[in-house]
DNA sequence: GTTTAGCACTCTCCATGTTTGAGTGCTAAT
DNA sequence: ATTAGCACTCAAACATGGAGAGTGCTAAAC
């Protein structure tokens, strides 16, 4: 069992570890935190805690550095604490947020762009992937010769459009009836529903009697095919400014990671699915090419259902406190747009 | 005046530099081509060559390095000369420029990665700037109350979707009439003349007579604002593998002017005016940030009016021949199928 | 006159010592 | 239980010294 004496004194060194990267040393533990202990008896006490596994030592006569429970630790305690961060950063917080309401079309980019330059971790927000969303209407606008513009309004606030290319030409009457068609039979169902129902509906190949409805589902299949979600990363180039990339692999490693896409995809997919702040924490991401950093992740709802995640990317010795704040209300403000459009 | 073995020698180092970076010595150049000269001549050749500016040395005893004006008069004699790259890129590159075809919604995101991974350095693709499209129709739809879905086809086979925020609730009768009003006066402006002209209108204030206009024209407004042209980067991690990229600052500073769009954005802009091919090296590059950097920008085509702009960013002593064939013939490509469509 | 061999010289790079300073662990005193 | 003192350790910074690659120059060869 930890002592508060020994969790005060494990916070410390985290708390410097944060501001400056490097072992850090008993003496500087007692001159920037009045314990009213010598550096002799910190030295014991991180000795202790090295043993407990929440400090380790790179070498032999260095300083310490939490390990990963150590920052478990930490993180769930703040969590517990609910302490927020500062009024300034919230306020701050706030006053960018407000802009995200006036264009929702770039709200993505936006987003993003506020994780990031606020935090100087890198920020990310996943749009809903279209399989979750829920089709409220769709449009099926003639465009050019054997291509169809389909729109797509969801019940998630957003407008998607793809161009169809059909073999036979169709009249823009006929296309009326077929999004007449689809609109009775699919509203209210989410993308991934129809798909699926698509498939199973062609598969027993009964309707084709109907010709207008066999063009309707192939339709249906080309658009409704699963798409990835698509997300959106912003401030690689703060991150670096960090002293902790002097490393030029990690570099490479974490751009490569990022570019690739589909593993973070992949990850808040699965987040999606549950609700509330989740912190990872180095060797605890699922992404290995992260084991080297910290996310902390949540995700955003449209009314009670979760449709897409945001999240930060930063080192292991992120300042948790903030991002979490920051993470935390950037949700639950894109969820209340959300909500009251 | 520059004689044909100076310039050949030249073209010599170029190519040993553009394989291997760190200056090249006169050792080096006798055994990968053969001249039938000796190390001393050779030497005696790179002094002169260094005098007339087109080869420099890094110190004292070193080899030669080209310099920018260097780079110039090979990538001037490569153009005039017009010897495209090998058979086997142009095959490779085929095969993936034609997945493009298959799906044109994100053939900005495909294109750039088709660029980047055959050339492995930075593939950049700039869709056109919203106000240099030509609108060919408009369409107005209810979204939810007081919102109105705004979809724009352009004859750049592109489609744009907006939401429009609305004060009074219009009916979707109104909203068509409106639509039709506004295709029957614009169709076949471009986005940039359309706003223009009704910001022309709005000031002469005496359409208000029909509010109908007046709330088309408000639309307008808020549509046909102009937009930047998004650009799409890929590669950057492929291009930390070259072993330039030693250095972190560099990178920091590449990473800086991409993320920060604007500055591309501009250039780009410019260049699109333009026709043709270009290449920026080194100090050449109108960005102050890329000066460190070569570019290779063409400008992709409906009809004859160019529209967007393709390029790939890469070192200095990137391999010129190949860049430009890419960018060259992608850009084609990509003209084609507009056409085509 | 052009080309080349030979040689002295220069400069980077790498590996090897050396020093310095921060920090620990232990022991003995408080 | 805490602390002062001291010996010990290790990384990072700095210095030293070839080794190697490459040049420039000069004098000889073609």
């Amino acid at each position: 069992m930890l002592g508060e004496r020994n969790r005060k004194v494990l916070f410390a060194v985290i708390q410097c570890y944060m501001n400056a990267p490097g072992p850090v040393g008993s003496r500087v533990v007692t001159k920037k935190f009045s314990f009213g202990l010598s550096p002799a008896t910190i030295r014991n006490i991180m000795s202790d805690l090295e043993e407990m596994g929440y400090l380790r030592q790179p070498h032999t006569s260095a300083g310490r550095i939490p390990t990963d429970s150590g920052y478990r630790l930490y993180v769930d305690t703040l969590i517990t604490g609910k302490d927020y961060v500062n009024d300034e950063l919230l306020l701050e917080l706030y006053k960018r947020l407000e802009t995200l309401n006036k264009d929702i079309n770039y709200f993505h980019d936006r987003a993003s762009k506020v994780l990031s330059s606020l935090s100087n971790y890198i920020g990310i927000i996943m749009s809903p992937k279209t399989g979750m969303t829920t089709l409220n209407k769709i449009e099926l606008l003639k465009y050019r010769k054997n291509q169809v513009a389909v729109i797509l309004f969801t019940d998630e606030a957003m407008i998607r459009n793809k161009v169809v290319s059909i073999d036979p030409e169709i009249s823009q009457k006929d296309l009326n009836r077929i999004s007449g068609y689809i609109n009775s039979e699919f509203a209210g169902f989410t993308v991934e529903e129809i798909r699926r129902i698509v498939l199973n509906e062609m598969s027993e190949e009964r309707n084709i009697c109907d010709s207008l409805i066999s063009e309707a589902l192939k339709i249906c299949r080309n658009v409704f095919s699963s798409a990835e979600g698509d997300i959106y990363v912003s401030g690689l180039s703060e991150m670096l400014d960090l002293p902790d990339f002097c490393d030029i692999d990690r570099i490479r490693l974490l751009l490569k990671t990022i570019e690739d896409k589909h593993l973070i995809v992949e990850l808040l997919d699965k987040i999606s699915a549950s609700d509330g702040t989740q912190v990872f924490i180095g060797s605890e991401n699922p992404i290995d090419e992260m084991k080297n950093f910290s996310m902390v992740i949540s995700t955003y709802n449209e009314g009670s259902k979760p449709v897409g995640a945001i999240g930060l990317i930063g080192p292991r010795r992120m300042n948790y406190l903030k991002a979490i704040s920051i993470v935390d209300m950037t949700a639950n403000y894109i969820s209340n747009i959300l909500l009251d459009r």
